[in-house]
DNA sequence: ATTATCTATAGATCTATAGATAATGC
DNA sequence: ATTATCTATAGATCTATAGATAATGC
């Protein structure tokens, strides 16, 4: 738990710490951005010190901040750089379309049950994010946005490929949307905490098609008038 | 934001702080309770503070130490008291059952989007509850068994009343029940980012109807395919 | 006698800055 | 000359404890 785990040599003179060779900035800054991932997905963000990721690199917290500025900078640091491997790791450079947007989701799922230390630092990072000030609000809320907009466009080009005679309007499809971003996440948490409980990928595919099949069909809401306590239809 | 906000007198010797009367420990006990709430909701457990919580109450932060004895007991009887009164708020004392049970959840979304504070406070202490050692990991694990435990159940006795012949077994319910689950806090977060650009109740009322329908018909993976890129169904 | 509350403080952090040193690149 | 890194430290917290004081209850 202390902190003699690196393999260096001992400190040269007196009880100077040995210092690190120097690294080009763009690696340096990737491998901070590594540990900086890790640190802030099992202790959080506010949890997460400086000084532990700087140990993971082999510098000091002082050498982080040379890089970053500021631990808040640090952070929207990592998160865009998680934008750019993600996109990176698309074939076509692209978001999917259509159908194939959603077997990616369900891939990505299927992908995220051997990346526990992933899926726990965007779990808390995005669960954070919702107290006040926090630095990664912005990011998230504009990745839900961008998430919803997509997902939602998706679902109106399956639609269109399977002449569905159902209006999908926009609140419709928004609707559809934030319900299998929202089951991704939430499933994430529940299986985090109890992996042995909770089958991710499974789970996720499982809603995703129960969410697409009810908004093609337009017909959950006849079928289990859940919102309306009576037992009559009342579309509005 | 700094501390004169309570209308006490000045001090009566020096530059001692007011004392607050005595407060009999229940009732004190509760105020510290709503107060940690709202801290922990609005700035999470480790970036909020005891010296927080005990201002809003009008005392320092060892008067809180005083009753709770360190900060993560305080969390610990936070969520505790939430368990009571949440089951106080239930008619009949207990978690209702079969369809009733769904109705429930879609009015507590419902509800909800008229006290964010609650929500928020649920969804930071869930989002850092999986980071390592947090002391809420247990209590929420337990929530989560427990919820998928009534849900799946409650699941299955729709569709015994409504007689239907798919094979639920706990695998297929679990699924199910952890799917719901997922859907109303993953729509938590979204709608605490971007409350315009989220129908929390709407989305939760459509998303549950969703998987309702398609565990109750068990053909939502016969339709979509998501799982299995070939397209035939596959099942095990 | 008990207990709710306060003041004061120890002991740990943590972030950020300043200034020194060493390595690299022109 | 630039920059990656270090040491040292300021300045803010934050949690928890010790011991004093005041109010309540027997």
């Amino acid at each position: 738990m202390e902190s003699t785990t690196a393999a260096e040599e001992r400190p040269a003179s007196g009880t100077a710490r040995a210092r690190r060779p120097r690294a080009a900035t763009a690696e340096r800054r990737e491998e901070i951005l590594s540990a900086a991932m890790r640190t802030f997905g099992s202790r959080g963000y506010h949890n997460g010190s400086l000084a532990e990721v700087a140990e993971q690199v082999g510098i000091t917290h002082a050498g982080v901040l040379h890089h970053f500025g500021s631990k808040d900078r640090l952070l929207i640091a990592v998160l865009e750089f998680r934008d750019r491997v993600d996109v990176e790791h698309l074939e076509g450079q692209h978001i999917p379309e259509g159908l194939e947007l959603f077997r990616h989701l369900v891939r990505t799922a299927r992908m995220n049950e051997d990346r526990p230390g992933i899926v726990q630092a965007y779990t808390a990072i995005t669960g954070e994010s919702v107290t006040d000030g926090h630095p990664a609000a912005e990011w998230v809320t504009e990745r839900f946005r961008v998430l919803r907009e997509s997902i939602g466009t998706a679902l109106s080009e399956v639609a269109a490929e399977r002449s569905v005679e159902v209006d999908l309007d926009r609140a419709t499809l928004d609707r559809a949307a934030s319900a299998i971003i929202g089951v991704m996440d939430g499933l994430q948490s529940q299986w985090l905490l109890d992996p042995e409980a909770v089958r991710l990928a499974d789970s996720t595919a499982f809603a995703i098609e129960a969410i697409m099949s009810a908004t093609l069909a337009g017909s959950a809401r006849a079928t289990l008038p859940l919102a309306q306590p009576e037992e009559h239809t009342g579309d509005s």
